[in-house]
DNA sequence: AGGACTGTTCCGCG
DNA sequence: GCGCGGAACAGTCC
């Protein structure tokens, strides 16, 4: 469950699961989702500070050292013994008073990495991300500058991680959809107004999708849940003008789009 | 059987 | 430098 508003909630969950506690261990299944410069044992005996966000990574933050998560595609966190469908638990951290957090992953792309606290600052900057778009208010004026010089469509550039981070494939058709925005359009192209409608649909999609999806366990569309979203994988009418609603490949992934809405 | 999938990284091409 | 296509990662779901 990938995008910012997933990986937000997921760091809201872990921290009310295990803030303040501390890390009996971490038990590596697969060796392959681990990397960093401190080992798994490093963790142990250390009190969980707080669990934070930045762009779709997971911080937990302990007194020496931090587990920064990616969750990637099919990753997620559980607590055992809750009933939930497990495909592959890659990682099982063990919280001293507190639950068990499985790391569930059936692809395996996700990882865990962890480091000393002190090189924390530097392994996030290892990234390259650019700032947060959420949940600071982020004007027109703010967007254009930060996708300036940008070639291609709109879409795939508020995907760029470097630019604005923690926006994925379904916030870009998502983002283009709520400001009536073609997601073909050049960035260069935008006007002020369209700059303006866009900042607005951002900042509205992260508010929607948190709240529609906050409500207990998240469900993904496709294991049935309800889809929460107002384009992305709407087969059947637009929500707005109930026209046909199109899907295409652009930079290699799915897009979603209203060619009654979207100028 | 075959295609699609919310992410990232790498390579090659133009 | 930039954008894109494709592949890779590896598994599940329809």
């Amino acid at each position: 469950m990938p995008e910012l508003p997933e990986v937000e909630l997921c760091c809201q969950s872990m921290e009310r699961w295990c803030a303040g506690c501390r890390i009996g261990s971490l038990e590596i299944l697969d060796s392959r989702v681990v990397s960093g410069s401190l080992g798994p044992e490093s963790l142990s005996g250390q009190r969980v500070e707080r669990v934070w966000r930045r762009a779709k990574l997971g911080i937990i933050e302990l007194e020496d050292s931090a587990l920064v998560f990616h969750l990637r595609m099919t990753g997620q966190w559980l607590v055992e013994g809750r009933g939930a469908r497990l495909r592959r638990v890659r990682a099982r951290l063990v919280i001293t008073d507190g639950p068990v957090l499985l790391f569930d992953d059936s692809r395996c792309l996700g990882r865990l990495e962890i480091c000393a606290l002190k090189e924390l600052e530097s392994v996030l900057e290892a990234r390259g991300l650019g700032p947060e778009p959420w949940p600071e208010r982020r004007d027109g004026a703010w967007w254009k500058a930060r996708l300036h010089g940008l070639r291609g469509p709109i879409k795939p550039a508020l995907m760029r991680q470097d630019r604005v981070a923690g926006l994925g494939n379904i916030a870009g058709s998502e983002i283009c959809f709520r400001s009536g925005i073609d997601p073909t359009r050049k960035v260069s192209s935008l006007t002020e107004t369209e700059w303006a409608g866009l900042a607005e649909a951002a900042h509205r999609y992260i508010d929607s999708t948190l709240e529609a999806e906050d409500s207990g366990d998240l469900i993904y569309i496709q294991h049935g849940g309800v889809n929460p979203f107002q384009i992305y994988g709407r087969c059947d009418a637009c929500v707005r003008c109930g026209g046909r609603v199109e899907r295409f490949v652009q930079s290699g992934r799915a897009t979603w789009w209203c060619s009654g809405c979207q100028v």
